[in-house]
DNA sequence: ACCTGAACACCGTTCAAGT
DNA sequence: ACCTGAACACCGTTCAAGT
């Protein structure tokens, strides 16, 4: 429908990349700790700029969550490449899927906006999204290849299972954390067995 | 810690009555539009009434939300009653799992409150909540005795179960559903193969 | 090119005045 | 016992004025 989605950049002049950091810094603080709708305005201040100046940076909710989360998607998607290069294909998929649940729960609120940056392409993190969806599709195929994985799984159905868990990890309080334990059960039911 | 949560009640006056059952209604509607943080506001005003009149029938979200989704846990537990009766654990306790997974998802939002309130007696909907729990504890139990669910699943590994599969519809669209699937792969990693 | 902060809008929440 | 709506607070968002 309407243009690309705006993808904040780190800015050339030395002042805008100083508050720049900084905003990233403290906005990545704030949403580990209230979320992914943590306050802008709280966000500005513990950064020590002016509201102004954050939205300048980040014109939207979306594009300072997708710039604090960039880093995560991106090691993802590095970790996929050097699994894929090990010997076992089944445990390949799992360490990441394992790796995959926890970075996807990095703050409460993440989990949904991933989820819908998959398949709305207005959406600033759709395209690193895409690219992780394909690493771990690339994984899935390749554990299916080695009959390690039932055949019948698709890339979707396997995120959905992913975010899942994520969800699970994400409501989880410190003492009481299922999303392992959620993993390893959905595995039972996605590994083929001899 | 503090008292008793606070539980929304029917009031004895015709006016009240009226009043409650507009909001309900209002609210209900709401929910299911925009998600459990929909414009109290508005609510108000879809139903005819000042914002005053919302606040001193449902003095929190919370109130509001557990009193506008009572029927359906009520429902839910009576529904596990009946299925107990029958004479297969195994089906009755998947029959009353994709009822849950439905109910949880009424609306955004929700199977997330319902999350936090079986952990946290603080909640308006904990004892509805619990109510609920032990409904399906009942029903998973029955269906370990007859060796048709694997016997080292507990309760609370079940509702993780459950959550995440309406948390997975809770984000889906018409076209794209993957609810049903996720607890058909959940099921095979959870019943016991002869 | 970047920063500031006042200004406006919207919504949650409370409460004094009413019937 | 119940209703009303003004009042206050808080936050998101924009934008004119500045360097």
């Amino acid at each position: 429908m309407n243009g690309k989605p705006y993808i904040a950049q780190r800015p050339k002049r030395a002042d805008g990349r100083r508050n720049y950091d900084a905003i990233l810094a403290a906005a990545r603080k704030a949403f580990e700790s209230a979320g992914a709708d943590a306050s802008l305005e709280e966000i500005a201040s513990q950064a020590g700029v002016a509201i102004g100046t954050l939205y300048r940076h980040f014109p939207t909710r979306a594009a300072l969550v997708e710039a604090a989360t960039r880093d995560g998607l991106e090691n993802l998607v590095a970790h996929a490449e050097r699994l894929a290069a090990g010997p076992d294909p089944l445990e390949a998929l799992l360490a990441w899927m394992r790796e995959a649940v926890v970075h996807f729960s990095t703050f409460r609120g993440l989990v949904g906006i991933l989820a819908q940056s998959m398949y709305d392409e207005g959406t600033p993190s759709h395209t690193m999204c895409s690219a992780m969806h394909r690493s771990g599709a690339d994984l899935l195929r390749a554990a299916q290849a080695a009959d390690r994985v039932r055949p019948d799984l698709t890339p979707d159905e396997l995120f959905d299972l992913l975010s899942g868990a994520a969800w699970v990890r994400e409501q989880a309080t410190p003492d009481r954390d299922g999303s392992a334990r959620f993993l390893e059960l959905v595995l039972e039911g996605i590994t083929t067995r001899g």
